[in-house]
Parts: structure tokens; sequence; C-alpha cells
DNA sequence: CTATTTCACGAAAACGTTTTCGTTAATTTC
DNA sequence: GAAATTAACGAAAACGTTTTCGTGAAATAG
């Protein structure tokens, strides 16, 4: 019932705890006989080490802390699985929580985390996070701390991310080269900065086409769980008002697909009629009809790049090397397919 | 930069340790002033318990561990966040481990979770789990453990389901009642109960009917990574074999929506030529064309009834009460919609 | 054969809490 | 005013490791 410890080894093979922790451990001032013994005695009681206790002594838990604003997600699941995957690779277990983008509550997962004592920290922040005593708390203690996808620009860590605004420009461009000339475009929350930089992406594309921006054609959506429902409502009105718009930038996938049920719906052809390209490559977007031309936004990689700069901050704190931040930016590629002409 | 601890509060207030640790949680026999004055230079000084001690004094951990096969999947992705958003409610961290479907990775994990000393466990089995020595050893050690979904019919513990059959007959019932006459069944990996129990679902929905069984209409998919392609593949053959099938129940939603895709490019019309009943109703089913009629398999609330489960044992345990385990089953209901007839 | 080195092990401190049990001083009781 | 109670605090053990530093005994060196 109750664990097996140490001591419990070291007294029925009559020998010390630290002889039997040294064994365990391959220690050179143990006599090979003596190993087999306890070896053999801690597999057969299936003797685990208490974590609480080598964490204490060791300062180490290693274990680290991953928020995340939303679970049910494909990009972001995708992002888990890629921690995941490297965090096991590395003998690191992964605490996740949920902030749901509250701010409130990351505020209170970054504390939990901290007396948890995590070795590290990964985390894309919440919508509606304008305040970074948290995390700054985070580096202060001397722990490290990862960003990636929905990073705060201004703090000193190493982050992971996509370039949205060249991402954005692709997708704008792609309408444009493929004869849109009037080209929307479904922006997410106004204090998104992901979403801003893809709206800026967007503006750029125009200008450099020396087409007109026209703050009519943008629709704001929250991309929260109501996403599809937004895209259909809003590619609703734009059709009702701007008989003229032939293409439009959307900038999720799950809010385009709501889209072209609206388009379809009303009897909007699309491509030929409007052309739609999405963002994120949800993976919902190459079994729909038409096929959703998106943006691939590589979360698996996201995830592990992520986890991986977290591990040599751990290395280089560890060894007592300098701690060097990194921004690495992962490439994005625009995925053709039907909902956009060739 | 390292850690403030009671001691420091101690020194400071020239208090001892243990009046320090007394006030913070308010023990009766410490005065209201040094309480005060403990609790102020504690938040001043931004104390936190140290989790190791704290778990290593009172064997505690407030800290669970979650198996699951994946977590990329739209069902797994609902559970979780069900879980979690329990979890937080009574003050419980969640490591989340993904077994790949692998039961070697699975027996690792779960040592990994007892050396972690979690204070229980939630799992949903791989497939290719047989022996379950691995989940015994946790309730050996006292330790609560809940299944889920795929569970593992033969150990005794709380489990958390649907009940399988039934929705499989369901599925197929509502086939027969809109007219199917040879009714085809895609089911999923020999070894996973959950498929067998849908296979046997379908066949007695089909003996209540007077329908006879055939073993030629049922194809296997493996319901992996590749779901989308084998059900393609499958409706192909399907189409080319069997002319006369005119309804076919699919063991997962990922699956249909790749034969819907196969049927609409061979010119098979659903529901007119063929009717097609999925299984999980994944948000994906609700959004293509045809919609997908299917079964709704309530993610969210396994996983939160799941974590309900573990915490009554959890305070059972802790009260000395006797731990009652609990097979809970929730109900699915059939999704109507698009490919299937009126 | 003494002096040194190597070998194999153990004692003990430390990690930061929690909690039991004293202990002293102040207060109350009769 | 002596006896009993209460109030407020501290000492110390315990949780299970890890690791440093001794310490004898055995092996080697001169």
């Amino acid at each position: 019932m109750s664990q097996v410890t140490l001591l419990q080894i070291a007294d029925k093979l009559k020998i010390s705890v630290s002889t039997v922790s040294k064994a365990l451990k391959d220690y050179p001032d143990v006599s090979e006989k003596t190993k087999a013994l306890v070896k053999e005695l801690a597999t057969t009681l299936n003797y685990k080490p208490n974590a609480f206790a080598v964490n204490l002594r060791t300062k180490e838990s290693k274990t680290i802390g991953l928020i995340i604003p939303a679970i049910v997600h494909h990009f972001f699941s995708n992002v888990i699985k890629g921690i995941l995957t490297q965090a096991e690779k590395k003998g690191y277990l992964v605490i996740i929580l949920q902030s749901n983008e509250s701010y409130e509550l990351e505020k209170k997962q970054i504390d939990l985390l901290l007396r948890q004592r995590v070795d590290g920290i990964l985390i894309s922040i919440a919508n509606s996070t304008r305040n970074f005593g948290h995390l700054s708390d985070v580096l202060s203690q001397g722990k490290p701390l990862v960003m990636f996808d929905k990073i705060a620009k201004i703090l000193e860590c190493s982050k992971v991310v996509i370039d949205d605004r060249k991402a954005a420009r692709d997708a704008t461009q792609h309408l444009i080269d493929t004869g849109c000339k009037r080209i929307a475009h479904f922006r997410g929350p106004l204090l998104s900065q992901n979403s801003i930089d893809r709206f800026i992406g967007y503006r750029e594309a125009l200008e450099n086409n020396n087409y007109v921006y026209d703050s009519d054609l943008v629709y704001i959506c929250e991309c929260g769980d109501s996403s599809f429902e937004e895209g259909k409502i809003n590619a609703k009105k734009l059709v009702q008002k701007h008989k003229d718009v032939d293409g439009v930038f959307i900038n999720t996938d799950l809010v385009a697909i709501g889209a072209l049920t609206a388009f379809s719906e009303m009897g909007v052809r699309v491509p030929d009629d409007i052309s739609v390209v999405g963002f994120s490559n949800w993976f919902m977007s190459s079994v729909i009809s038409p096929s959703l031309t998106t943006i691939n936004q590589p979360g698996y990689k996201i995830g592990k790049a992520a986890f991986k700069q977290l591990y040599t901050e751990l290395k280089q704190r560890k060894n007592n090397l300098p701690v060097v931040h990194k921004k690495i930016t992962l490439n994005t590629e625009l995925i053709k397919r039907a909902s956009t002409k060739v």
C-alpha cells in the first residue's frame, strides 16, 4: 500500500540509505555486488523514487507548464502535440492549463505554476492580456519562458511565431494574382496582435498593387466559439452591401468555412463570383467543398520549436552559460485549393 | 532570484518558522497581530509555498495524470477541456500524456505518473493495450483510477462511457427507418472494444428488423491518422462491389466524411443513392455538404464526469470512507442531418 | 614492513514544509 | 492568593531524497 522507500531497501539489505541511493545511480564508489543486490531488490519491490523528495533536494522538477487559450482548437492541439512529443523525448512532464482567453485566469495560472516550481513555462497569451507583470515575474524568478503564436512583443524572452503579415500579404496577393479586383477582409479581434498583423498584411498587399483600401470592406470577427456563425453572418452582410466584391481574405479557417456555407446558401458561387482565402489550414479545410485555399500555420512545428528553445535555455541555465533569447519565425505557405481561381 | 522561504520571513520578523507557517494558514494559536505582520511580509516578498516541500510533507500533490491516445482529435480535446475545467475548479493541476495508441508508451507513462506521485489518474486506453498490469499497479498503490471512453471491462475501477451498442443500434435503425434496404458498415479496428460494440449494435439493429447480415458489407478501417483516406478508399470499393447498397453506418465521422467525398467524386448521390450515418458528431460534420447525420458523443461531459468521479474517490479515501466505484453511462443522441433521408 | 593509495561504505546535513508537543507568561477561577 | 486555564509562541521531528565528507579496511607502493 504505502510506497517503497530507500530506507526500506536499505533495511532489508542491512546497508545504509546512502549506499542504496548511490547504487541505484551507479556511483563508482559502490561495489558491483551491492549494486546488483540493490537493483534487484528495487525492481522486485517495484521501487519508484519519490519525485517530491527528489525535486526538493535537486530543485528541479523535470516538469514544465503550458498555458494555452483553448484546447478544442485544431491549431492549438497540434501545438500541444508538438510540445508533448518533444517533452517526452527529453524526459519532461507537461502541466497544461487553459486560459480561455482570460487575463485574470492566465495570471492565476502563472502563479499556480510558479508555486508548483515548474522548471519553465510555455505560453500563448490571451487576447485580453495587456499587462505582463505576471510574465515578467516568471523571468525575474530566473525561470525560462517561451512564448509562441500569441506573444507580447515587449517581453524579453524567446518567441516562436509565424510572420502573420507576410502570410496575409501572400494570401491577399494570391487573390489579386487570380484576378480579384475588389477584396474584402474578415479580421479578428481588435486586440489580438495576430489579427492586427494579418490586417496590416492585407493592406500592404493592396498598396503594393495600387488597390484602394476601403475600410467598409473590413469586417470584425471575435473568432471565439461562434466563429462559424460569424463567418456566415458577415458573409451575408458583405454580399448584400457590396455586390462588387469578388474576393475575401478571412482571418481564420473556421470563419471562412462559415462564409463558404453562407455563400452556398445564397447561391453565390465560389470562386466564380467570389474567391475565398482562409488562414491556418485546419484539416477541415481540405475536405469541405469547395476546398478552402488557405495559409498553412505549422502548429506541430511551432510546438516542437517552442519546447526545444525552452529546453536549450534550461540547459544553458544549468551549465551557467549565458541564456540567449531567440525569436524563431517559422515558414507559412499558401495552400491553393478550390475556393480561389487558378 | 532564489525563492522566498518561510525561514526568510521568520528571520526578518524575529519569530520562528512554525509561527510563520501557522500564521499563513490561520491557525488559532497565532495572535491576530502576528498574523497580519506575517501575511503582509509574505505578500510584499511575493512568497509562494514550495510545492515539493508541501507535497512531501502532506503526501498529496493536488495533481492528477491524464493519459489519452491522441490530442489532435475533436472528441478527445473536448474531453480534455471538460477535465481541465473541473480540475481548475477543485484546485487540481493536470499532467497530460499522449499514448499514441501505444501500449508500451502507455505503460511507461503510468510509471512516470506514479513516480510523480500524482493523486490519481484518468485514462482512455490505447487500442493495442491488452495487458492491464500497469493499471492494476495504480489501483494496488491505492490511487484512484478512472477510465473513460476506451476502457478495460475487466478492471475494478470507475468508468465513464457511452453505450456504444445502443448508439450504433440507433444509427442503424435510423437508416432502416428512412427506407434503406441494404446497409453496409465501416467498422473500426478489430481490437478496439468501442468498434466491436458498435459493430454488434449494427448487427443487432439488422436482426431486430429481420435484415440479413452480410459480412461482405463490413469494411475495416484503422481510424488512425488516415481515417479520411480510408473512408474514401472503402467507399469506392463498396460502390464498385455492391451496387445495391443504399445505406452505410460508419464507425467515425472522419471516415464518414472521407466516404462522402468519394461518393461525391463518383457521382453517387447522398442520400438519394446512399444514406450515410457517422459517429461522434465532430464539429466538421455540421458544416460539410451534405451535412452528416451522426451520433453525438458528449466529450465535454465525459471529461467532466470522469474528473468528478476521480475527485469523489479522492475525497472518500481522504476521509477514510469506503471507495465505491461507479460505472457512469452518458447519453448519446442521433443528430439527423442531410446525409440521410427524412 | 611501513606509508600511501584505493575501495566500499556510512553518517549526516540539507531541501522547505507541516504539525505535534512543550513551554512560558498572562489570564481567569474559586 | 493559590490553582487552573488560556494564549502565543517555539523546538523539533518528519517527509524521502542527494551528496559531501569521513572512516576503516584492503590493496598497493617504496
